[in-house]
DNA sequence: TATCGATGCTTCAAATTATATAGCAAATAC
DNA sequence: GTATTTGCTATATAATTTGAAGCATCGATA
């Protein structure tokens, strides 16, 4: 039903599916990476307040990253909505460093000229 | 000309351009990390040993996508074609450890009943 | 100096994805 | 039982990506 790039499989960017292309191939599609580091910062929460916290979210892209990243074990449902699995807060762990880093590429970016 | 998202402008995720949102926003696209992955893996290298590399971007999209890393100050053109900057490459370590889950991911996918 | 291959793209139509908006069915709260 | 809230689905439109072809430039060779 819901088919998500796997390991072992031709993904986008390796034919023979090496796993960083087929994790790059399900995390570069829109939101996923937001989803995953919204889920993090607050903590289990309904279908609604994710779409809230994800400010522009359409319902339908909502619904099917999330459907996407449970099959991928990364989130999953629980009773007081969707959660991150252990792999998921791994994977959480892993995106940390990009933040420091997206504040230094920020001000990278204001002291350049603009091309 | 070509447009990236940037901090402090808003973007996918962020209505105020949260640093990591706009970072999430450009790496999320198709094909983004992969092409830092590559770069990083095969070092200067030309757009057709890129593209070889990359196994089935379209040059179009290989273009798109360098346009962008450029702008954005992760990837710059030298004699010898394209290479991160040092920016570039420490975007790439923090992918790294992206390597290390990917395949623990892999293993975890295939241990478990597909939904 | 003419031609060849390699390189760095551009073009364009078709297919795939994403967005925005509306709204509905089920569960809970009153 | 009525009103909310929640978790979506539907659908039309827009944006992005793919795939294939090919062109312009360059340096090497004949």
């Amino acid at each position: 039903m819901v088919d998500i790039p796997r390991p072992g499989q031709p993904v986008r960017g390796s034919k023979t599916g090496a796993p960083i292309m087929a994790l790059f191939d399900l995390l570069g599609r829109n939101w996923s990476m937001g989803i995953v580091w919204v889920l993090s910062e607050i903590g289990p929460c309904t279908f609604r307040e994710l779409q809230a916290h994800c400010e522009s979210i359409s319902p339908a892209a909502l619904n099917m990253r999330l459907k996407e990243l449970q099959v991928a074990c990364f989130v999953e449902r629980v009773a007081d909505g969707y959660v991150l699995t252990p792999l998921g807060k791994e994977l959480y762990e892993d995106l940390v460093p990009l933040g420091a880093l997206a504040k230094k590429w920020g001000e990278e970016l204001l002291s350049q000229p603009n091309k």
